[in-house]
DNA sequence: CATGTAGTACTACATATGTAATACAATGAT
DNA sequence: ATCATTGTATTACATATGTAGTACTACATG
């Protein structure tokens, strides 16, 4: 529902590792990553709260932050935003393009037989 | 290199069927299926041309636009950009995901296969 | 020839996004 | 008790993005 960013999402994906969180852990996971300035990553969160992807609850005097939608929910949103954008919605596009160009090794077209096996025999 | 936003790749799509084309028959094309102003869509033609994406070569006295990137580089890179933000840049990580989120019919895993094993054999 | 229409050039404006700074308050160290 | 530090809340500001509007111009038509 609500559209996440590209800078949001490196906090969410701090959350998504282990919820809850005090920004204070925040900011040491991401300060030396990204070179963001503290109040920086605070603004993201404060964002992130009111589009309602973060939960916050206070603890005395702080806040403990935790993700309220999962990482699958999130990227199944992106990748059908994507898939839209440059495959008019076709995962089989994707793919048809990806292993033209080359882009796969022969073990990890191996690894793909094996996980498309896999599927049709369950 | 230039980011190239959401309502510009639909200008871009147009011109990736065919090019050159006349700013006219670019409205034509979009204007319906988007809803958009043509006063709108000679704004995202422009800012292209600005991005360096599309070439403006004047006839008489309308410009004929063209794609300056190829649809195969831009989507390359939006691909790229996709696989960073949520899967760490692993195209496996995104299949397998895909894989066992049940999105693929069985017919589509057929294919699949196929694709796979021409690229073996080749 | 006078006008309407449509393309070109430039400008506008709200919301989104990246990136903080300021103001205030509570805590911890002197 | 005082002061520096760090969270919290609020505000700021540049650039990006979506979505046009205005001004000017030139062809096409009555």
């Amino acid at each position: 529902m609500n559209n996440i960013t590209d800078a949001e999402w490196k906090i969410m994906k701090v959350l998504w590792r282990r919820s809850p969180r005090l920004g204070s852990e925040i900011v040491d996971e991401l300060e030396t990553e990204t070179g963001w300035n503290p109040k920086t990553i605070h603004t993201l969160i404060r964002r992130l709260v009111t589009k309602g992807v973060l939960e916050a609850k206070r603890e005395n005097q702080y806040y403990l932050y935790s993700a309220a939608v999962t990482e699958a929910q999130c990227v199944r949103e992106e990748t059908n935003t994507f898939l839209d954008k440059c495959f008019n919605g076709s995962f089989n596009m994707l793919l048809s393009n990806f292993i033209e160009d080359d882009k796969l090794t022969d073990q990890e077209i191996e690894e793909l037989e094996n996980l498309l096996k896999a599927k049709k025999n369950r």
